[in-house]
DNA sequence: GATCCTCGAGTTCT
DNA sequence: CTCGAGGATC
């Protein structure tokens, strides 16, 4: 046997090797070497290639990347077309879907596939001779994009078919998507480059896949699955669409994971309502369910319509994204006096709850997104939470619709409106003149991370100012039940609670109480620094804008707002009669204080604890806990379900620790001495 | 002076 | 979560 035949002995065995991992990891879901088994497979290939270029092949893997960008994707007239779906949005609509079904099949019961309908790009495959000739975009359902180039870079798509029971030439159709996981780390990828993220993972698909330089969609994580055919020759189709997706999978051709075949609209209804329900969960985007008629006769007799398939729904999950109309655009005031537009909407469901505002964050923003009242607007909830407005619809403009003017005045207490230095951001000049204001520094001196007054909320607070009954801070300890008694929803046993919790928040920290007075600047951060530098509130105040500045975190800016705070003879008196109240604190003790110097940072759900006492935890043994993952980070604490920081922290060489171990870490310094 | 980290502040709905 | 900007660092 000669030196090349043993090449081409190897190289083929190798491809053979490589397609079956491909097979055993987007098929089956079930690999069995790691990823580094897998990279030196193709690299002992790509070697043999390189040294045997005779040998190499278009459908070798290691081909995936090939032809060098065209100029633009040529047409591609599909031989059946690629129709839509109809939609179905409520259960109802389901029902009548069936109900057509069973109508004019004249049957009692039908059974549907039912699987989720995944937001990607539809594509469509040929296979010519088990290999992969063509692939197309679904374009305007007739004529797509020849994408061939890019669609080969997808690992999950097989360039040459198992075994050799397929079609001599047939049509695969199914959709490109990615995975959550992958678009997360792309977005993150490009942010860390400079480039811009993509909005959804749908068009990070879309944008992927269309890349006319086939070496970036294969750097995208891009995934595929089949749901069904266009061309495909009559005689050989099976008996249900079930049976041919189970071909599909023994051809190499993944399908989708959470497949079932269900029983009647009743069984529709209830795979809907669990995959709903496991939505936040999947690893990928699905924006409904897709039914289809198992047996393939009944769909042949259910025929189309002009736009799509008789036997085909798509139930669709509420959207995450939703158009509705602005309203108004109040301006509401912070506790700082910053003043923010918040875009009044049109009630309307995005993700399960009805949102009727979005913060619009300042007023350079609504100049950027160009925010009118009246105008249509695109509004998501961001990290599935909080309501943003992600842009305005043009096209739907009213001719009235104003633009939005930032205010001169500020709209509660009338005084004049400044621009903050930055200029991104406005506020009120009034000070704790203005009511607003005022109110915010209660809620804030209230809050659970201040002082935590338990029961002192926004409405309560509101008749305090009312009633005239508050006029500072101070004030709140000066209540007597009986006043109270005199509020609305306030009996004896509130007010007797309210004052048992102001008088619960008279044992305090330095640092909770100085985060409390809402000096500007100082956040929580800030406090704990200012408090463990100085002492007492006695240094602190004595301190001057110099001394302040030398404090390792305290600049100019930081340091003349604290100094200008202490000068304020309205504060000074403020801070005597809350002492004189009882508002005390012990000074801090020198405790051993094994991890200073350290930094944590947490990500991902623990278990044993909240995120917070796992915070006071490791701070009581003088760690730092920071928010974001950078060089400067000791540990990396992972709990269930970690975010983006673990990626970064691979990248950078952090230390990573599971909750097992931080637990262990925690009780080998605490331990000694305390008992 | 530019760049990278952090921090502060404001935000929705149940 | 998001934006803006203060502080540290080179």
């Amino acid at each position: 046997m000669s030196a090349s035949e043993a090449a081409r002995q190897r190289v083929e065995a190798l491809r053979r090797e490589i397609e079956y991992h491909n097979f055993r990891y987007y098929v089956l879901d079930q690999p069995v070497i790691s990823d580094a088994e897998y990279d030196a497979l193709m690299a002992e290939l790509q070697a043999l290639e390189a040294a045997y270029p005779e040998l190499v092949t278009p459908d070798s893997p290691t081909q995936r990347v090939g032809a060098p960008p065209a100029q633009a994707f040529a047409a591609v007239r599909h031989e059946a077309a690629m129709l839509s779906l109809d939609n179905a949005f409520t259960e109802q609509e389901v029902r009548d879907f069936d109900r057509r079904v069973r109508d004019r099949l004249e049957v009692e019961t039908v059974e549907y596939t039912a699987e989720p309908k995944l937001d990607g790009l539809a594509v469509s495959l040929l296979y010519e001779h088990g290999r992969l000739a063509l692939g197309a975009t679904r374009g305007d359902g007739f004529v797509g994009e020849d994408v061939t180039a890019n669609v080969k870079t997808i690992r999950a798509i097989p360039l040459r078919l198992r075994g050799s029971d397929w079609p001599e030439r047939f049509e695969v159709r199914g959709e490109v998507f990615m995975p959550l996981e992958g678009f997360r780390k792309l977005n993150a990828w490009a942010l860390e480059h400079g480039e811009k993220a993509f909005a959804n993972p749908r068009n990070a698909a879309a944008g992927s896949l269309r890349q006319l330089d086939p070496g970036v969609t294969a750097k995208r994580p891009l995934e595929f699955y089949a749901y069904g055919v266009g061309f495909f020759p009559k005689q050989r189709l099976p008996e249900t669409q079930a049976g041919l997706l189970a071909c599909f999978k023994e051809w190499g051709l993944p399908v989708a994971r959470e497949l079932k075949v269900v029983s009647g609209v009743e069984g529709c209804l209830e795979y809907y309502r669990d995959l709903l329900a496991r939505r936040p969960s999947l690893p990928f985007e699905a924006d409904g369910v897709v039914y289809k008629v198992n047996r393939l006769a009944w769909q042949e007799r259910l025929g189309y319509t002009a736009r799509a398939p008789r036997w085909a729904i798509a139930h669709k999950f509420p959207p995450h994204e939703v158009t509705t109309v602005v309203e108004a655009v109040e301006v509401q005031v912070g506790r700082t006096g910053i003043l923010t537009p918040v875009a009044k909407l049109k009630p309307v469901p995005v993700g399960g709850v009805v949102v009727s505002s979005a913060t619009l964050h300042n007023f350079e923003e609504v100049k950027r997104k160009d925010v009118r009242v009246g105008d249509t607007v695109i509004v998501r909830r961001a990290g599935d939470v909080i309501p943003e407005v992600v842009k305005v619809i043009p096209e739907k403009r009213p001719l009235a619709a104003r633009p939005v003017e930032p205010p001169t005045r500020c709209p509660v207490c009338g005084a004049e409106a400044v621009a903050d230095p930055g200029g991104a951001l406005i506020r009120c000049s009034g000070g704790l003149y203005c009511p607003a204001q005022l109110k915010a520094a209660l809620k804030h001196f209230a809050s659970r991370r201040a002082l935590d007054i338990e029961g002192l909320g926004e409405k309560l607070i509101d008749q305090l100012l009312e009633k005239g009954l508050v006029k500072d801070v101070a004030d709140l300890y000066s209540l007597r039940p009986e006043q109270l008694a005199e509020l609305e929803r306030m009996g004896a046993k509130s007010a007797q609670n309210l004052i048992q919790a102001l008088e619960g928040s008279k044992s305090t920290t330095l640092a909770r109480f100085l985060f409390a007075l809402g000096i500007r600047e100082v956040g929580e951060v800030t406090a704990q620094i200012l408090a463990e530098h100085f002492g007492s509130l006695e240094k602190l105040m004595a301190a001057d804008e110099s001394e302040l500045e030398q404090v390792p975190g305290i600049g100019p800016v930081v340091a003349k707002h604290i100094a200008a705070f202490f000068r304020q003879p309205h504060n000074l008196n403020v801070i005597e009669r809350l002492r004189r109240a009882g508002v005390h604190w012990q000074t801090p003790q020198a405790e051993p204080r094994p991890l200073v110097g350290k930094t944590f940072v947490f990500t991902g759900a623990l278990t044993a604890m909240t995120r917070d006492q796992a915070k006071a935890r490791v701070e009581a043994l003088g760690a730092r806990v920071s928010e974001s993952v950078s060089r400067a980070t000791d540990y990396l604490v992972v709990g269930a379900a970690p975010g983006a920081k673990l990626d970064k922290a691979r990248r950078l060489g952090v230390t990573i620790i599971d909750e097992q171990e931080f637990l262990t870490l925690l009780h080998q310094f605490e331990a000694p001495g305390r008992g």
